[in-house]
DNA sequence: CACAAATATACGCTTGACCGCATATACGGA
DNA sequence: TCCGTATATGCGGTCAAGCGTATATTTGTG
């Protein structure tokens, strides 16, 4: 797989974009209601970030019901996947990262990631 | 040394700045006149490029004679260094980065980078 | 001091990214 | 089929980033 590095750049620049990726590097996958619930945005800001890194390749989507699940995609590059590795060991622990990882652990109702598989 | 990852890779999302900062990273320093030649962009554009990037502490410069030279801080966060470094080795073999460092090992009166020093 | 080279900046313009709100679509259950 | 929930998208507006041209600034040289 391939991807131009201005783009993947790009992505990464918008603060909801990083965040998402972020939390989706940790957490194998999450529905579009759960990061709406962790980063405490509104659902079609969520959505419309979502589908523009579905639409570069950098995330992938799993509809099962009503909800839509993203992941990242685990056919980038190898320096894509290093950098968002090198991203979260750098700054996951600063408090915009780590209280949203808190608020996805204690959301009610949440859907269950593999309730269905 | 600190930097927010939302205005890093905001840095990295231009390809101006990005063809620069690969440059850098594999020649030490560099002056506008160079960087100019290299990318084959007109000079108020790499120079105001250089300038964002120096008010936001990825570059340093330093004034000698006419030139101004340019190189990465080496203050920059360790996940900062990762990145540039994993980018380098992932995208600085396309045509677009290899051509360049050629135009630049092939650029007439270069000026010398530690003539004085 | 006059001139040339290297670099920086001011200006006006254009474009695209992002936003919130409203609404459409998809799905499940009664 | 009707309703509620989850998600996607259309629309109009705003704002910042980037551009090229022209010019200012700094430095070296004669």
């Amino acid at each position: 797989m391939d991807i131009d590095p201005e783009f993947f750049f790009k992505a990464l620049a918008d603060p909801t974009r990083l965040r998402c990726l972020m939390l989706l590097a940790s957490e194998r996958e999450l529905c579009v209601c759960e990061l709406t619930h962790a980063l405490n945005l509104i659902q079609p800001k969520i959505s419309r970030h979502l589908a523009s890194l579905r639409d570069q390749g950098i995330v992938l989507d799993r509809r099962q019901g009503q909800w839509v699940y993203y992941r990242l995609n685990p056919e980038l590059p190898t320096w894509a996947k290093a950098i968002l590795r090198e991203t979260a060991r750098g700054i996951g622990e600063q408090k915009l990262f780590t209280t949203a990882r808190n608020k996805l652990t204690r959301m009610p109702n949440r859907p269950g990631p593999a309730c269905c598989e």
